[in-house]
RNA sequence: GGUCCAUUCGUCUAGGGGUUAGGACGCAUCCCUUUCACGGAUGAAACAGGGGUUCAAUUCCCCUAUGGACUACCA
């Protein structure tokens, strides 16, 4: 017998940025297909018209595409199985909620809002806990169940506006074997009878997202733990509409938890934090609202997806630093932890950290001639690379850290000076400034500069150390960073002589002071 | 409130009836060093509580506590 082919799925739906726990989710999902050798499909899940917004299925596209988790079937991709949008499989839906109305699993609704919000609050007065449309209440609304045969095709024939509700047996187990949680066990009494297709015609989550993981041959369900609740109700909907063979499995991940205390990490988490929860920076087009983007701050996909995927999960070894291909061999859904895990952001930059010291000095210096803000030749980049790869967290830091290598400083780390800088340091600094001119332009690196300073120091014998912090501020302007002798040569003979004349100037008019 | 899910260092987690409870981030100290990073070394740091079961429980069972999700014609 063969196996059939592993399918899963992601099923956002445009609402907006995508989550970060989305991604998580879809990493989850496309580490388990290519596992397995499966497919990844993508399908969005724009049944909600209210709640639609222009550009987030792109938004949703470009973030995987930046990540590398590219689905093989999905609207803009195709697939034997389009269309990939709900929206565009209106009638698909409507088909099987009729077909379940005709067989006696589900009926028709003619309830308003009011009455429906009137029936609550009965039922809270009433003192019943959960007030939900159940076997018990819908005896009391205006339903098919209720009303007489006549009456509901004369409403239907009217046009009047109609939703279809699934018919939850009163008293049931319903059990379902969660990859993840094992056995869950829910009595019917506690689903409700949810709306299957909305008085516009559309079709609810529920229904629409059965209807289409068998449509589409999905075997595994793999989403968010906030699904595990109305997982039953699935289970229940599979049976009735025949499917109970060709059910998939489910696994419901754990949520991403805010950093401090609890709750599910939200967008306000961000904000409030001053990290990113979104893939990429979102300017909502109705709003203006605007949210950062763990692109635009600097993090790197290879960085994101090794962090993303040990957010609930570990491979069991001792392994932390992974590849994409490299996860993909590793993952398995059975090392998936149950407990929600809360988002540490230091944890994310040091696997950026680790990412940049990764990629060879060719890539940052190619990143540099096209992103850094100061005019740059290529051997300066090449320099700089060299310089700071390994102490950067950021790529914009080339620059942010280091922006004496770019500008001649303009404030000094006063209080060092005022401690380290001496008499020797002055002495130093002014016999140094005419013996630098005597490095010829294309002898002008780091070994000979130091190697004229070391004269100076020893004829005076003055140790080294005793001034290197001072000319450190001189130069830079601040009292830590890298290669002091390296920075000389990036800034150039030229300019090394400019700021110890700067310097001097300034501390000699203190002098006098 | 009801239903469901969860609980090992501050965080992500490994482990699983008998272990010095392991790793990583972060933190601290030391080394390297012209400083700061990087790197290296070392250290502090955890089985939520109470009952069982058992020769033995962090591991299995129950209860409690705590936290979370869900509870819409949203997904």
């Amino acid at each position: 017998m063969n196996q059939p082919e592993i399918r899963v799925r992601f099923a956002p739906s445009p609402t907006g940025a995508l989550h970060i726990g989305g991604v998580r989710t879809a990493l989850y999902n496309y580490l388990f297909a290519k596992k397995h050798n499966g497919k990844f499909l993508l399908r969005i899940e724009d049944t909600d018209q209210n709640r639609y917004v222009d550009f987030a299925e792109n938004y949703i596209k470009e973030s995987l595409e930046w990540l590398g988790i590219v689905p093989d079937e999905s609207p803009w991709a195709g697939g034997l199985c389009s269309p990939y949008r709900q929206s565009e499989r209106k009638e698909i839906y409507q088909e099987y909620a009729h077909k379940m109305v005709a067989e006696g699993k589900a009926y028709y609704a003619f309830d308003t809002a009011e009455e429906l919000e009137a029936m609550r609050k009965r039922l809270e007065t009433e003192g019943v806990s959960n007030p939900q449309y159940n076997a018990l209440s819908r005896e009391q609304m205006k339903n098919s169940l209720t009303l007489p045969k006549e009456e509901v095709e004369a409403r239907l024939k009217a046009g009047e506006p109609y939703t279809i509700r699934i018919k939850v047996p009163r008293k049931e187990e319903i059990r379902l074997n969660d990859l993840v949680r094992g056995w869950v066990v829910v009595h019917s009494s506690q689903i409700d009878d949810k709306v299957l297709l909305k008085s516009d015609g559309m079709p609810t989550y529920h229904l629409a997202n059965v209807v289409d993981d068998y449509l589409m041959g999905i075997t595994h369900v793999i989403r968010g733990e906030e699904w595990l609740p109305s997982a039953p109700l699935h289970v229940l909907l599979y049976r009735f509409l025949g499917w109970e063979a060709k059910m998939p499995q489910f696994a419901h991940l754990p949520l991403l938890l805010k950093p401090d205390g609890n709750g599910k990490l939200s967008k306000r988490d961000g904000d409030m934090h001053g990290f990113p929860v979104f893939p990429l920076a979102w300017t909502n087009p109705e709003t203006q609202e605007t949210v950062r983007g763990f692109r635009e701050e600097g993090y790197l996909p290879e960085a994101l997806i090794n962090f993303l995927a040990f957010l609930g999960w570990n491979p069991g070894t001792e392994q932390e630093i992974f590849s994409l291909d490299e996860l993909v061999q590793a993952f398995s859904i059975e090392k998936i932890s149950k407990a929600g895990a809360k988002f540490d952001i230091k944890k994310a930059q040091w696997f950026n950290q680790y990412y940049i010291k990764q990629k060879d000095n060719a890539f940052w210096v190619n990143y540099l001639l096209q992103n850094c803000p100061y005019p740059l030749e290529k051997i300066q980049a090449e320099a700089i690379v060299a310089l700071l790869k390994d102490r950067i967290t950021f790529p914009k830091d080339f620059w942010e850290q280091a922006p004496y290598l770019f500008q001649t400083p303009e404030n000094y780390d006063e209080q060092t000076l005022a401690s380290k800088w001496t008499n020797e340091v002055s002495l130093v600094l002014k016999q140094w400034k005419t013996l630098i001119p005597t490095i010829d332009n294309k002898d002008w690196n780091a070994e000979n500069i130091k190697h004229t300073l070391q004269q100076i120091t020893e004829n005076q014998g003055i140790k080294l150390g005793k001034v290197m912090q001072p000319i450190r501020i001189a130069l830079t302007g601040v009292a830590q960073g890298a290669d002091l002798m390296l920075i000389a040569q990036i800034i150039g003979k030229d300019e090394t002589l400019k700021r110890i004349e700067k310097i001097l100037a300034k501390m000699l008019q203190k002098e006098k002071i």
